[in-house]
DNA sequence: TCCTCTAGCACCTTTGAAGAGA
DNA sequence: ATCTCTTCAAAGGTGCTAGAGG
C-alpha cells in the first residue's frame, strides 16, 4: 500500500510522514484530541479479543531497572520495541492499530542517583494532548493482524512540539505508558467516522522520557540488548584496552611524576563486571511490511483460534 | 552551580541495488 | 530469461561526550 504522506488527502489531520498512512486512506478518524474531531466512543468489551505484549520479558527486564526512553528533536526509536500479538478479531473486518503514550501521573521527575533513583520533582508541565501513532500497515483485515506478531518498530518519540513526522510527542522527565487502540474502520477512502473497537495499556511499558540516560544500569542494559548499540559495547571495550595500554606505558615512563588520572567522564558508566555477554540472537523480526494478507485470509478463516494465556483483555481499558 | 538539552562523534546493523553464477 | 546468492555502499540506528543555555 502506498501512502502519500503530506498532501495525500486534503484534510488537516494527516501528519505527512514518509511512511505514515493517511488517516482517510486508513479509513479512520484518528482519536487524538490534537485534531479537532470528537473521539468516537469506545465500544463494549469484545469477548475473546486478546492482545499480548510479545517481548514482555524484555520490557519487564527494563522495567525492573526503570525504563528510560531517549527523546530527540528528530525522533528516536523506542527500545524495547512495542511488539504485540492479537487474537479474537473478525478475520474479514478492517482494523487500524494505533499506539499512544499516556502520562501515568501529573508529576515531573528528577534523577537523584543511587538508592533514591527517580523522584517526583514538582508538578508536570502542561501536556499536549496525546498524539496517536498509526501502524503503517493500517488498515488491514483482522486476519492480517492475527497472522503474526505486530511490531511498531518505526515508532519514534520526540520532544519537539512542532514535529510534523507523526512521532509521539513527549515531555522529558515525565512518565508515560503505552496504550494500544484497535480501531474498527470503514472502507479505505471513506471519511466517515469509525469506532474504537477496544484499547488497552501495558503496565510493563511504563517509562520516563529523557534527553540522555540517567541510570547507568539502564544504559548498560540498553547496550547489552540493543543490536544497534553493539558498536558502543565494542567501543567501550576498545577504549578500555587502549586506556590500560596507555596507562601501562605512562606508568613506566612517568614513574616519578604524578599519576595521570584517566579522563573523568560525566557519568562513569563502564565497569568490567558490567559488560555482560551480548545477546547475539536478533529480536523478533517483524520489520518488513507484509502485503500478503489477502492470500492468507482464506487460511486464517479456518485456522488461528484464540491464543490462551495471560494476555490483557482489550475490552478493559486500564487508564491510570 | 546545577540541571537539561543539543550537536557531533565513532561505530555498528540494516537495507537495497548491482553483479555473478547456476 | 529467471532465480539465487554474494558483495558493497548508503542510510539509519546506537550511546557517549562536550558545551551551551536557562
Amino acid at each position: 500500500m502506498a501512502y502519500g504522506g503530506s498532501g495525500c488527502c486534503s484534510c488537516s489531520h494527516c501528519f505527512g510522514g514518509e511512511d505514515h498512512p493517511c488517516c482517510h486512506e486508513a479509513g479512520i478518524t484518528v482519536l487524538s484530541p490534537l485534531w479537532p474531531l470528537p473521539p468516537p466512543p469506545i465500544l463494549e468489551p469484545q469477548v475473546g479479543v486478546l492482545a499480548r505484549l510479545e517481548n514482555r520479558e524484555l520490557w519487564e527486564k527494563f522495567c525492573s531497572v526503570g525504563t528510560e526512553m531517549i527523546v530527540t528533536k528528530s525522533g528516536r526509536r523506542m527500545f524495547p520495541e512495542f511488539c504485540i500479538s492479537i487474537s479474537g478479531l473478525d478475520p474479514f473486518a478492517l482494523y487500524a492499530l494505533t499506539v499512544e503514550a499516556l502520562p501515568t501521573d501529573s508529576f515531573r521527575y528528577r534523577w537523584r542517583g543511587g538508592a533514591e533513583g527517580w523522584q517526583q520533582n514538582g508538578k508536570a508541565e502542561t501536556q499536549l494532548p496525546a498524539r496517536l501513532y498509526l501502524h503503517p500497515e493500517s488498515p488491514a483485515p483482522g486476519g492480517h493482524w492475527m497472522y503474526r506478531p505486530i511490531s511498531f518498530s518505526k515508532l519514534k518519540v520526540t520532544n519537539s512540539m512542532l514535529d510534523q513526522s507523526g512521532h509521539l510527542i513527549l515531555c522529558s522527565m515525565h512518565k508515560y505508558r503505552l496504550r494500544l487502540c484497535i480501531v474498527l474502520t470503514v472502507q479505505p477512502g471513506s471519511c466517515t467516522t469509525s469506532t474504537t473497537f477496544s484499547a488497552t495499556t501495558f503496565p510493563e511499558t511504563t517509562f520516563i522520557a529523557v534527553t540522555s540516560y540517567q541510570n547507568e544500569k539502564l544504559s548498560q542494559l540498553k547496550i547489552e540488548e540493543n543490536p544497534f548499540a553493539k558498536g558502543i559495547k565494542d567501543f567501550r571495550k576498545q577504549k578500555r584496552r587502549e586506556k590500560m595500554k596507555k596507562n601501562d606505558l605512562e606508568r613506566s615512563e612517568l614513574e616519578d611524576e604524578e599519576e595521570e588520572r584517566p579522563p573523568e567522564y560525566k557519568k562513569p558508566k563502564y565497569s568490567p563486571e558490567n559488560t555482560g555477554a551480548g545477546r547475539e540472537e536478533m529480536l523478533l523480526d517483524t520489520k518488513s511490511p507484509d502485503t500478503g494478507w489477502e492470500e492468507r485470509l482464506h487460511e486464517t478463516e479456518k485456522a488461528e483460534q484464540v491464543r490462551g494465556g495471560e494476555e490483557n483483555c482489550l475490552g478493559v481499558p486500564s487508564l491510570p
